[in-house]
DNA sequence: CATGAATGAGGATTCATTCAT
DNA sequence: GATGAATGAATCCTCATTCAT
């Protein structure tokens, strides 16, 4: 229910009518994410952001309090949909492995889609002040929270070993972001497919039990197959 | 020998005097470092750089063409520690998997040690202009190059499996880069010591092929015992 | 219809409103004008042009892209009111011999109103980059033109001399020009009347015909008688 | 004796052998003269003067107190040419006609090898401080003396008519000035000989008595034949 | 005498933010 | 609610001038 974009998450708007706010959020943030990704955020103006909405730039102010409240939203809106690609991919999933699979499948994907604003993120979040900064970083732990659920489960149910589960997760987690981040040097390399593919293969080299690792490869054999 | 700080990179002096503009540059970079790490660049001003620096203002513009030089020159000393230290930790070791090991281990200490400057890398080198941003990723590659080296090197003496090097190289320094850049969270998991070891478990397992493993297992028992 | 002052000129204005550039333009350049001859064009700073204006610094920039506009457009409203006080004194004249006089007064009188903007035109085209100071010399041209046309047609009135029109036109300008430019001598010799009154005897000995003779001396008569 | 480059005009150096302020103020005002002319006074910096001259720029202010004094000796350079060459082109002539003629085609000259240099003159002077200014005019109003005497002997001899000499003077006087100043224009037009020749020949319609006529067409088909 | 590195005040320009319409 | 003109603080950069060597 706050994945709408435009959501509210503490930022205060001076319109009373949620759904105008909801919907004016939405340009403004949809012009901000293109914008802050190709010129970072201090190259772009209010005036730019206002004029790829369509709106004026006295708008934005009645939606927003800051020009920083702006990249907050925009931050927010881009880890909202990894939270919510993540479960979608799951959904109807309930082995283990399969999860975990569709799991790094789905965030590399969502990564890929929205390969500039996640670069955007890691860019500038730190040009935010602590506080707003706060929300951010609660939004990235939530999300890691569900590759590390799947990974918990993978080694509850015996089929990895039992590694320390958060710092595993990081590398799961840097391994989808890092397509957006070398994306200079990594489209060279290979394919956005290719790249899941090798990875996976990598993780489950370096994760796997034994009996993990009869289900892998049963679980290859019959999607090849 | 162009790893002194203040080296000159394509980045023009109005001073002759070489040994004075490398001094100054020194002095200049590190305030820089400090301050943009901390504050960002855009929030920095050259005011601030000059008085960290305890030069005026207008000295920096004798050594430097531009406020962005200035950031290219800080993140080309970042680059270039790496670049250092890594050489330095092989010195001496001839086997691949002790260098392997000791590679990892020499990225992840410099990252520890300037990471306030990795993430500034992270942040800033897209506010870079492109032909600016080449000399950046210029390095990177090269510092890549002798991770990617120690991989091979393993690989081609049997004792890891021949995976892609290059895509594994990005997992490899990917991993040294998390230590800065997720440190606000990994800090409360571990430390530098318990990350590498974990790190270096995790990719043992994931490329080690069975005669890797008795030796990795041998280097570790000589090391603990 | 371009001759309104802030007329537009290839200056582009950040502002819609075309009403308002207008208004706002006149403004500034009326503020600039004065400044830029009594200071020079370097010495005074936009701030100043602001203050006297009685707008922001910031405002100007709505208005004009560069400071060098505001001089191209002080220089243009300087030129301008010279492209429209000597057609304006033509009128209603047929006489060639008396456009000719009404022509050379007209320019004087303009030049003794607007003496500092004058000087300012002849020291500052030259701060101004080549195609910009290319629109001056188009102006100045255009002006040239309507004094060529009235002694043009004397001459082909067989009231004046066959000489080299462009040239004498020069002379006639340049007479004109030097109330302004030689104003701190020439004011301690004779007032503005007078300098008009021995520049057209000077020019009237130098070009006339015996017929054209006739016909300024019976002019004089009605005047003066 | 002060028509030496470099002579001292109230300026004060800060160096005592006279022969070397005479020298490198030489060296200086050569290089600004060249660098004022071409760019302008504001858009020349020390620095520029004093790589051009071959010296440090420190140098310079051993010699001058001011940026403005280097303007103030550069102005002064180019208005003692002037008054050098008149007198020196009508060396040995006797004849008020004949040295008429003879000056105004001397200032004609020296314009034209200076061109550049009287341009500046007319931009630059009013950037000057009212004292420094004053220099300047008094040089000036001398040299126009010696123009204004050469008509005054032309009227005394019944060669021209009685007009008001320092009136006509000039008009004399921005006739050669002009040569420089719209330059751009009139060179498309004529020659430095032709321009001479016609201002000559309106001149003498302008000025001439039926006495001077007949000389002046003498020394006309003296010349020619 | 000469040098040229260092200073720091000064000015053009940008842009987040406000507010009258 | 929306607009966009106006503000003015903030900052980069230049350059005349000084002074230690």
């Amino acid at each position: 229910m706050d994945n709408k974009p435009g959501a509210v998450h503490d930022v205060k708007a001076q319109v009373s009518d949620e759904a105008l706010v909801t919907r004016r959020r939405g340009q403004i943030i949809a012009s901000a994410v293109e914008l802050f990704s190709h010129q970072g955020f201090y190259r772009t103006t209010i005036q730019d952001v206002a004029r790829k909405a369509g709106v004026s730039a006295g708008l934005i102010y009645q939606y927003v309090s800051d020009k920083e409240d702006v990249l907050l939203l925009a931050l927010l809106s881009v880890l909202e949909s990894y939270k919510h690609e993540i479960p979608a991919a799951l959904e109807g999933l309930s082995d283990p492995l399969e999860r975990f699979q569709a799991a790094i499948r789905a965030y590399c994907r969502v990564v890929d889609q929205r390969r500039e604003a996640t670069v955007l993120a890691y860019r500038s979040t730190k040009s935010l002040p602590d506080d707003r900064r706060r929300l951010i970083k609660d939004c990235e732990i939530e999300t890691n929270g569900m590759i590390a659920a799947c990974l918990a489960d993978c080694i509850r149910a015996g089929l990895m070993r039992d590694v320390n589960v958060e710092l595993v997760t990081y590398q799961l987690v840097t391994f989808a972001h890092s397509w957006a981040l070398k994306h200079w040097r990594l489209k060279e390399l290979c394919g956005l497919e290719q790249y899941v593919a090798e990875g996976l293969d990598f993780f489950a080299h370096a994760l796997l039990t034994p009996k993990g690792w009869r289900q892998w490869k049963r679980m290859a054999e019959s999607t090849t197959g």
